[in-house]
DNA sequence: TATTCATGTAGACCTATGTCGACACGATGT
DNA sequence: ACATCGTGTCGACATAGGTCTACATGAATA
């Protein structure tokens, strides 16, 4: 209860800046906080944004794209990565919702999800 | 020479698409990634998402995308971070193209920039 | 059935990076 | 001038995650 100086400061902050008492500015703050991670886009848009941020993965959306359809070996001949590195890749595309399985046969197909969006929540 | 079985698979299957014998399918791959790759929105988009894909950054984007403005001091509080993760942070987030500064005396306000959009290449 | 091929899974390794403490610096106020 | 405050920078640490090898699985073919 004795810690926290940047309570105060924040506090005395806060009280230019509305010319009220603050009684304490970080419970405001925390509710700002849990308004955004309490969004179900928020914890959506993480996941889609990770599985993004990276520079193979990035590709192979990228490639999907343009291409509508790849097989993983084509991605894989592409990236220049070992086939576990894709299939690892393709999974995290795929758990976040960003890219679509078909089987055929022995191949396994990737596409876009249409309308798969990334977006700041 | 000898080695590299996997564009032979990858020549195999390229003739069953196209009917044509291929005489390895690779380099037609790597124009399609180098296509992509020499793109200029292809290092943008990517440094976008690596900044974005942080929990505490999104939250803090978000965060600016209700308020406005915060300043680190405000982001600091709502994160529970060190004032130097913070700053680090936001820094990520200012070279990416995402938020801009503007000094106030002592503090440093963070606004989101007007249309920085985050998009697949 | 046995073999080959495309892909998934498990485990280990290694780099990238998120995090903090300590110090430095400019601005403000006393 | 001195103290205080907000912020940036630096160095170190620890964890997450990208990558590979090795093995397992399912499908197609002989």
């Amino acid at each position: 209860m004795s810690a926290a100086p940047p309570i105060r400061v924040l506090g005395e902050r806060l009280e230019r800046l509305t010319g009220a008492a603050a009684g304490g500015c970080v419970p405001q703050y925390q509710a700002l906080r849990d308004e955004v991670r309490r969004s179900p886009a928020f914890p959506l848009a993480l996941e889609r944004l990770k599985a993004l941020a990276d520079e193979n993965r990035l590709l192979a959306v990228a490639m999907l794209k343009r291409r509508g359809e790849l097989c993983a070996c084509e991605i894989q001949a592409a990236t220049h990565l070992s086939h576990a590195t894709v299939s690892h890749h393709m999974a995290v595309l795929a758990a976040a919702g960003l890219v679509r399985e078909r089987r055929d046969g022995k191949w396994i197909h990737y596409r876009l999800v249409p309308g798969a969006e990334v977006a700041i929540p």
